[in-house]
DNA sequence: CACTTGACCTGTCCGC
DNA sequence: TGCGGACAGGTCAAGT
């Protein structure tokens, strides 16, 4: 699921494919992912692409910008005149390109296309001043980002002033930006801390622990051009692999490629799917 | 204010 | 074979 590794992925594909482009015309089929005026983007050429968290921004040359956030099941597919969706990933593409999922076509020059395709509608696209991104609605709201502000001293204060579950603040994204749930599930499992522990009670050698292994399993994740889950693909249809190297998640039923002793187990934490090995990862 | 739960969606999977 | 229900998880609004 798009996690900062897997929005890393796509901001790394876009800027090789459609910087420098020109939008020459914007087609909205949905309006309702769609906010903002589309006239005011054409015309304009794609200066860079910038990530927040899990969102991303593309910047346009006459001071606006296109805010998009994919989601659970977005996909941003760049084709171009030599450059095709593998058929072989057709099948990650449910309706296909241009389909009944595709709700907003970017037409650019040099016969390059970019389709906004989102099966389950949850994403959205905003057109604002690119002046104004950083202080936007949900990106203003960001918490400091892993890799960037986010030091093991803010970590530390963060995961200190809450009381909930140490996994619901790992996956808060005012509190920190960009970790989602197959990230927060490793990160756990890897620093052997229960989810369900209260953040503020963990000890110092904890905290160090889950931070380190945070920062890992993400880099892991970027490595592997993240994980390719709910249909996750990037601009030129290629998938991420990560979801074949996760540590606990999906892996209810498998033994603990730690201890080897008991099997992972799924329980269900602040509504979502959560994976422990209960040897591993006592809570209390 | 801190925190939890349900809603938003639709394709897939499972049991009957 | 078909159908109903559970499930997937990022974020927000409404609830406790």
């Amino acid at each position: 699921m798009p996690e900062l590794p897997e929005v890393t992925a796509v901001q790394k594909k876009l800027t090789q494919y459609i910087v420098g482009h020109t939008i020459l015309k914007v087609e909205v089929r949905n309006s309702k992912i769609f906010h903002g005026d589309p006239q005011s983007v054409i015309n304009s050429t794609i200066q860079r692409v910038r990530r927040f968290a899990k969102v991303l921004s593309i910047d346009l040359s006459n001071g606006f910008s296109l805010v998009i956030h994919i989601k659970l099941t977005g996909q941003i597919i760049y084709r171009g005149p030599n450059l095709i969706l593998p058929p072989d990933l057709s099948s990650k593409v449910i309706g296909g390109i241009p389909g009944k999922h595709t709700h907003v076509i970017f037409h650019l020059d040099q016969a390059g296309t970019l389709y906004y395709n989102d099966m389950r509608r949850f994403g959205w696209i905003k057109i604002m001043k690119t002046e104004n991104v950083e202080t936007s609605d949900f990106i203003g709201r960001l918490g400091p980002e892993p890799f960037g502000e986010l030091t093991q001293d803010i970590f530390t204060k963060i995961l200190a002033s809450s009381k909930r579950s140490v996994k619901v603040v790992l996956m808060d994204q005012g509190k920190m930006g960009g970790v989602g749930n197959i990230y927060a599930n490793d990160a756990l499992w890897k620093s052997q801390i229960h989810p369900s522990r209260s953040a503020s009670s963990l000890s110092v050698s904890e905290v160090r622990t889950l931070y380190t292994s945070l920062l890992y399993v993400l880099d892991l994740g970027i490595k592997h051009g993240g994980a390719s889950e709910l249909m996750f693909v990037t601009p030129d249809g290629t998938e991420g692999s990560y979801q074949n190297h996760t540590l606990v998640y999906g892996k209810q039923g498998n033994v603990c490629p730690r201890c080897k002793k008991v099997n992972i187990i799924r329980y269900v934490l602040g509504g979502r799917g959560t994976y422990i090995c209960p040897h591993c990862q006592k809570e209390k």
